[in-house]
RNA sequence: CGGGAUGUGGCGCAGCUUGGUAGCGCACACGGCUGGGGGCCGUGGGGUCGCAGGUUCAAAUCCUGUCAUCCCGACCA
């Protein structure tokens, strides 16, 4: 993409109505549009980053044997009084509409009861089981207070997972199995090494424990227990709780820390299934329950996270997995070979299918210069009077401006792609 | 939902205390000079001062209400 294509541009000052530094950049930098409180849209580079946390996600899935399904955000009220969950009292933060004939509607905020509707159709036999179903999907909830930019919206982009199973052993299993899913997720994001499988309440639904997966950062919503050597933590939330001395950890002597809910996974039972009257027929051809477990990865607060992450003084800095492109190429002059230059390495680059993001606008140097870091886009290929000295380019990767260096055409394809 | 703060061209801000012609920077448009770290000069367009009442000869400024935004807390099944 050429930057002359496209709408947006960076700017020097952020409305002081934002106060969370992942909001700022992205907005800085022209990745997201605040629409108001929690609810940002997602501008042609920010759609970018979105939907490359959200392939990972979704390859990752796929590679356990997750089917994607979209679900509905319009729900009938009758679907969620069969689980006794559409009380406000029960959940005190959907956001609730109306049909022209006065019929009650929910807007998604999760799809446990629509999820286990649309499965029981078709979920007849122990043959039909394991089952994994997830979506990748807005989801919408009243929170009363919205903050931290994208870490805690009102809308967001949500991954969430339900697997079926046709005993608590088989659960157990693909519970397992999830988790090591959530995992390679982390590190694909970069963030692997400061993500912790953390243990946390676990609803009103079972005994155990649910798992949470926390990143620390200082702008964690959490209190956590890290230990560091075993890559485990504990939510504070559960300290009191009489199934803590089970997990063999000794929390006197972990680490306290803040951290982002980055995912979430719980067991659900068969709280849903029986709710809604969906079991299946074994090999003797009894009726039995159906145990499931849900899974969540908030996409959009993985965003921000990121955003507010990996970023320094001078502004974003992306992962390789996530960043809008890979290589950022600008050139600095308007002398015809430098451009002519330019423009044919952009070609090239296209034509190899390597993600490349032109800054061709006629601007200053030190303007594009400045932009490039505020992108963040980890590859910068800069096209100038090196250039025209000795047909070599100047390469700098985002992460390390020091080390600039300068580069033949054949040595950018041998040592940065 | 409790407490605190803030709403002035697209963005960032000043003006409000002590009421009297709405201003600056950025951005935008045009012209010129520049050309490796957000450069310079000139010209121009754009604002019912969040909204609604009230006080006053006169309200961005004072009063009341309301909406929005941010922060702290509570909440987050």
């Amino acid at each position: 993409m050429r930057w002359s294509q496209l709408f947006t541009k960076t700017r020097r000052e952020v409305s002081s109505s934002e106060a969370a530094a992942n909001a700022r950049l992205l907005i800085q930098a022209g990745y997201i549009h605040k629409e108001m409180a929690g609810v940002y849209a997602y501008l042609p580079l920010g759609k970018r980053v979105l939907d490359k946390i959200a392939n990972i996600v979704r390859q990752e899935m796929n590679g356990i044997g997750g089917l994607e399904v979209q679900m509905t955000v319009l729900q009938p009220k009758e679907l969620w009084q069969k689980t006794g969950r559409w009380d406000d009292n029960k959940i005190d933060n959907w956001f609730k509409t109306r049909l022209k004939n006065g019929s009650e509607l929910g807007v998604g905020l999760t799809h446990e009861e629509p999820i286990v509707d649309a499965v029981g159709e078709y979920l007849k036999s122990y043959k039909d089981l394991p089952l994994l179903i997830y979506q990748i999907q807005n989801k919408f909830r009243n929170e009363l207070r919205a903050k931290s930019g994208l870490l805690r919206g009102r809308e967001f982009v949500m991954k969430d997972m339900y697997s079926f199973a046709a005993s608590p052993r088989q659960h157990d299993e693909i519970y397992q199995t999830v988790l090591e899913a959530y995992g390679r997720v982390y590190a694909r994001l970069g963030i692997g090494e400061i993500t912790f499988r953390t243990f946390a309440d676990g609803g009103i639904f079972t005994d155990k424990f649910s798992d949470e997966f926390q990143t620390i950062s200082p702008v964690g919503e959490d209190t956590i227990l890290v230990d560091r050597s075993k890559k485990v933590a504990v939510n504070q939330e559960i300290m009191r709780s009489p199934g803590l001395a089970k997990l063999g950890l000794n929390t006197d002597s972990m680490e306290n820390a803040r951290g982002v809910e980055v995912g979430n996974t719980f067991h659900l039972e068969t709280k849903y299934t029986d709710a809604l009257g969906v079991n299946f027929t074994d090999a003797e051809g009894k009726q039995q329950p159906v145990y499931m477990g849900c899974y969540g990865i908030g996409i959009s607060r993985l965003m921000g996270l990121l955003a507010e992450h990996f970023a320094d003084d001078k502004g974003l800095s992306w992962p390789d997995g996530v960043a809008p492109f890979k290589v950022h190429l600008l050139s600095l002059g308007q002398d015809k070979k430098i451009i002519e230059a330019a423009d044919g390495l952009y070609d090239l680059f296209n034509s190899k299918q390597v993600e490349v993001f032109y800054d061709d606008r006629p601007a200053r140097p030190g303007e594009k210069l400045a932009d490039s870091e505020l992108l963040g886009i980890p590859h910068r290929l800069v096209v100038g009077h090196r250039f025209l000295q000795d047909g070599r380019f100047e390469y700098a990767a985002r992460r390390d401006l020091s080390k600039a260096g300068l580069l033949t055409e054949e040595q950018i394809f041998a040592t940065i792609l």
